[in-house]
DNA sequence: TCTCTTCATTTCTAGACAGCATGTC
DNA sequence: CTAGAAATGAAGAGA
């Protein structure tokens, strides 16, 4: 540890180092708890800044514009950018995330807030690693203390290898105690033993299965060898206990069907060998299944299937359904209720409130595709657009994995359904839109405009002229969709 | 009396990853 | 099961 002089002295330390890391001409990393945190730590930093620069008000604007309408985070973040401080978490669009990395390792931006991922994934070195926060909330716990290893890796990207002999990681403590306490904790502590992922059951399940599945393992004996000689059961000393979990994982993949057992050898049925391939929980595709035979009940709509998507371990976590939202989302919930294949729990259930939230998730979905946009998601249901990409991503997994189970049930009515509705989720788009998003380079945005221009099919792009379409989705994309439907411009 | 400002009190919410999969009636 | 931001309420200043 060495002692460090600064000349501003106010009663927000973030700020004066981040003052003293500008006069030197070094960059800082700001981390924080919470998303909203960094915004508003950037926010403030950025108040106090007075330089303006050509090059962060180009960034500002490349900001401005990564999705067709901005969204209040997207003008903070830009408000931000134009003093050269931004923030950053996992709720930022992707192609702003690499706007800033990218900024940021060439030097153009000096400071950035952050919540703990950008330790965690990238490399992104500065000269200081300033850490605000040691402390973050954790469900049933309150405020506590971070993991050491976690603190480790916020503090290794202080110093950039090229540019620097060394690096400084500050953290800061509001107490004399808390001091203390982060110099035993972090700076003279051991990192705590790291846990193998393979602890969790449903990885577990679905580890079974697929080597089982592909013939690498067949008997019970050949299974408890390999488990234990993984990394996990290193880790986790109770061999007991294993043997115990694989034993139930064993027994329920046997129950779901996906595993038969002859003469002592374990092996995957037709469709356990599926659900292995598409890489999901075991799980989950058995609830998948059971939805999937009694659908003839019920009146189907999109929400059917996003709901039964949103309502697994893979899209966790949902949306967490806040207090002011609680009667409407209730509402909501009885209203749909016959087009829903999960049932609710009994509302003194411990499960009642996932299910809402997985509820909420599905209804945020169901506006996705009745094509609201970014603003609208976020003032509504306060999902950032990055957090909307990645819900995007694994609900079209599992959409997909969904599919794939009703063509081998044989539910050809109700796979049309799924994959509509898949298809609807890719593009945030609604039914109408189905056509014309068959060309490539069309999306949501020019679909729509198209349709608001009576061009509502394949047929009528053909009839309309290259010029009238050039007009609405400009020239290139005219000439590009009238070849693809068969026709030289 | 009304509006705007400031200060005190109450209410509310809170990080993020990897893993992986195709073709359409 | 805590810390800090936002929302609300109460009090005060000024026209």
């Amino acid at each position: 540890m060495r002692t460090i002089n600064l000349q501003y002295k106010s009663d927000e330390p973030v700020i004066d180092l981040v003052k003293d890391t500008l006069d030197k001409n070094k960059q800082a990393l700001v981390f924080v708890n919470s998303k909203r945190s960094a915004e508003k730590c950037a926010e403030d930093i950025s108040r106090t800044l007075k330089k303006s620069d050509a090059a962060w008000t180009d960034l500002a604007d490349k900001i401005l514009h990564t999705l067709p309408k901005p969204t209040q985070q997207c003008s903070r973040l830009a408000a931000c950018c134009k003093k050269g401080a931004v923030f950053h978490h996992a709720g930022l669009h992707p192609q702003q995330k690499d706007i800033i990395e990218e900024a940021f390792r060439k030097g153009v931006i000096k400071i950035i807030c952050c919540t703990p991922t950008l330790a965690a994934g990238l490399d992104l070195p500065a000269f200081r690693a300033i850490i605000r926060d040691v402390k973050r909330y954790a469900e049933y716990k309150g405020m506590s203390y971070i993991p050491v290893l976690e603190y480790l890796q916020m503090a290794g990207r202080a110093g950039r290898p090229k540019f620097d002999t060394y690096g400084e990681a500050i953290a800061i403590a509001s107490t004399e105690s808390e001091a203390t306490a982060i110099t035993d904790k972090y700076v003279n502590g051991e990192p705590e033993e790291i846990y193998s992922k393979l602890a969790v059951e449903p990885v577990l399940r679905t580890y079974v299965l697929s080597l089982i599945s592909s013939e690498i393992i067949q008997t019970a004996d050949e299974i408890k060898e390999f488990f234990h000689t993984t990394f996990w059961a290193h880790q986790f000393k109770e061999v007991n206990k294993l043997n115990v979990i694989i034993a139930i994982v064993l027994e329920t993949l046997i129950k779901w069907e996906f595993l038969h057992k002859i003469d002592e050898k374990y092996a995957a049925t037709l469709i356990g060998k599926r659900v292995a391939q598409l890489y999901v929980d075991p799980f989950t595709a058995h609830t998948f299944i059971e939805a999937l035979k009694q659908t003839n009940v019920t009146t189907l709509k999109p929400i059917t299937w996003i709901q039964l998507v949103t309502n697994t371990l893979e899209m966790r976590p949902p949306l967490r359904v806040k207090q002011k939202e609680y009667d409407e989302i209730t509402q909501k919930m009885v209203a749909e209720t016959g087009a829903l294949l999960y049932k609710e729990p009994s509302m003194f259930e411990p499960e009642y409130e996932d299910y809402l939230n997985s509820f909420k998730t599905a209804v945020m979905l169901c506006d996705w595709i009745e094509e609201k946009d970014e603003e609208y998601l976020l003032q509504t249901y306060d999902v950032r657009p990055g957090e909307m990409h990645v819900k995007l991503k694994t609900a079209d997994w599992l959409m997909y994995a969904l599919s794939e189970l009703a063509t081998l049930l044989h539910q050809q009515p109700i796979l049309k359904e799924i994959v509509k509705t898949r298809i609807r989720l890719q593009y945030g788009a609604k039914e109408e839109l189905l056509a014309l998003l068959k060309l490539e380079g069309i999306g949501r945005v020019r679909a729509r405009k198209l349709f608001h221009n009576k061009i509502k099919d394949l047929g009528d792009v053909r009839k309309e002229s290259v010029e009238q379409l050039a007009l609405i989705v400009g020239k290139s994309v005219a000439e590009n969709i009238k070849r693809q439907v068969g026709q030289n411009p």
